[in-house]
DNA sequence: CGGTTATCTGAATAGTCACTCAAGCAGCGT
DNA sequence: ACGCTGCTTGAGTGACTATTCAGATAACCG
């Protein structure tokens, strides 16, 4: 593997004067470690808050008081009622929201997941 | 538009013992205008984190010390080159991060956005 | 200037995803 | 039991999206 990375070796070079492959490989590496220490967790969270509808939906959800059952939620999104109840399923995948059974009625309530990455872009945005 | 959302009247009739339809769409008037005055914004920067290539990217940058170019980004993802840049280029307009040019080489770095949100899905998950 | 370097951009394609439709299921009332 | 209600699930399809390839750009160096 001699002379791998021929760019990222020039950047080094460029950077602390000289560099061999090692180091090369080795700042690689510690990145890359660090990096997946961090884990790469969240992803499907972020995931369901990038779409439309479900990132609505957790805004209701977010906004109410208490807890929204499905007919509650359905007129206020332009979507049929089925695709409500499939972005309900997969935030509650996301450990975005929970759901609570109670007779024919399932109440939606959003988890603190929800709230706090919430609270980060609005927070943001206004700054 | 008599006897409309037929569901959603039967639902609060069962909570609150009666309703009217102004009721109903009161309660539903007043849900629409929370969650619009929240906004959808952070729509996309949710969006921009919920790709494995532009996820794995924020982490690094993250995770670096200080800004990284793109040749050392690249051996880190197992796309092509011309993926990284593309993805990049949608962090940026995310808002997730920002480029720097210094000579031939473009740094990045990940902005505090970035790091908010990745922060509250690590403690999170940790829980 | 011409050549090389590092990165970007646009078009095309392959893959994924969100929606709708139709059917299904559990809980309640009769 | 039966039907109705509220919601879910699965299959299918159109729309979007991430990636790649090829060509372009801008900065540096001779």
């Amino acid at each position: 593997m001699t002379e791998s990375r021929p760019r990222l070796r020039r950047r080094i070079e460029a950077e602390v004067g000289e560099c061999c492959d090692a180091d090369v490989e080795q700042r690689l590496a510690e990145l890359d470690e660090l990096a997946d220490a961090a884990g790469d967790g969240g992803v499907d969270a972020f995931a369901a808050l990038g779409n439309d509808t479900r990132h609505r939906l957790t805004r209701l959800l977010s906004a109410a008081e208490g807890d929204l059952c499905v007919c509650e939620l359905d007129p206020l999104v332009d979507v049929s009622e089925s695709a409500v109840s499939h972005a309900l399923a997969d935030l509650v995948d996301a450990g975005l929201a929970s759901r609570r059974k109670e007779g024919n009625w399932r109440y939606y309530r959003s988890t603190d997941l929800a709230e706090d990455l919430l609270a980060v872009v609005d927070q943001e945005g206004d700054a």
